[in-house]
DNA sequence: TATTGTTATACTCTATAACTATA
DNA sequence: TATAGTTATAGAGTATAACAATA
């Protein structure tokens, strides 16, 4: 931390080290804001209720998309197969969510929160909010919600194109 | 893929008090974003000069900041020591890197591109800025350009609370 | 006493291929 | 023929602990 800039200066995300051209790349920043995004998960849910951020992103979803399947998920969430079995089987275990067999196709399973999962998918997502409000207090209400317009832009663009 | 927008696909359930509030926590939409970004990176980086993502920061990185040290790039880029050895080492089995033992400081080595090194990461540099216009134009530049300083603004976060 | 770079090691996560049973 | 779920396995990536050299 030697060479730190005074306030206002032209510190960068990366540990203070000059960007120049890097700094137009989206990829760039987003992985840079992940970086911090990930600090705030793991201290207001990772640490606390045991969640990783893939498991709470799975939860979440399948709170919110009763009934869904294995495959879909795996889609939204661009992992593949035995990647979304384990992670179900690690929630399952935990009695998080419950997996039934389907009545009209039976190769697949719908799959659901428990009452607990659906507790901890609410508490982690309020202490996400709460906590990003509070780490990124130097961004307005209207500059979070614009940067959260932007980015499911982004996000959208995949579906459309891959 | 999955391109629907209605009709029970992959959109989540109308009046779900829940999915609003998942929409506006900020890692899960980078999250989001970055399975785009990284499409765009594997496309036309990736796959065409064999870099992985974080070769491509590492390298850009000592390229912008010649002489840095690799503790400062490990703290940069948030990953360990050992970590970044690892990395360091291909870089310069690649001869994209060269390391030069410190003058001044005997334990620390200052770490330069070579001429290649210097050529593929403006070359990819180039492609992901013209690779993510093209692939991102549904944004236009002004939203690109705010989405840009809004992460760097969120990135620039992690330097004062951790 | 702290820091840089390194080694050794183990663990987590991920991807691929192959299999089954359904459709 | 295609899809959902599963199994087995190998590989990639990452973290931790311990160490030596230097500040």
């Amino acid at each position: 931390m030697a060479n730190r800039k005074a306030s206002g200066g032209d510190t960068t995300p990366a540990g203070n080290l000059d960007e120049a051209r890097l700094h137009g790349v989206i990829g760039y920043q987003i992985a840079q804001a992940s970086i911090a995004t990930l600090g705030v998960f793991h201290r207001l849910v990772g640490e606390p209720l045991g969640l990783r951020p893939v498991e709470f992103t799975i939860l979440v979803l399948i709170k919110e998309n009763p009934g869904g399947t294995a495959a879909r998920l795996a889609r939204a969430l661009a992992v593949t197969a035995p990647n979304i079995k384990l992670w179900l089987e690690r929630l399952e275990g935990r009695m998080l969510i419950r997996r039934e067999a389907s009545a009209s196709d039976r190769r697949t399973q719908h799959i659901h929160v428990t009452e607990e999962g659906r507790q901890i998918a609410e508490s982690a997502t309020q202490r996400l909010i709460e906590g990003e409000r509070l780490a990124f207090s130097h961004l307005s209400n209207g500059e979070r919600a614009i940067l959260i317009e932007l980015l499911h832009k982004v996000a959208r663009k995949r579906d459309e194109t891959s």
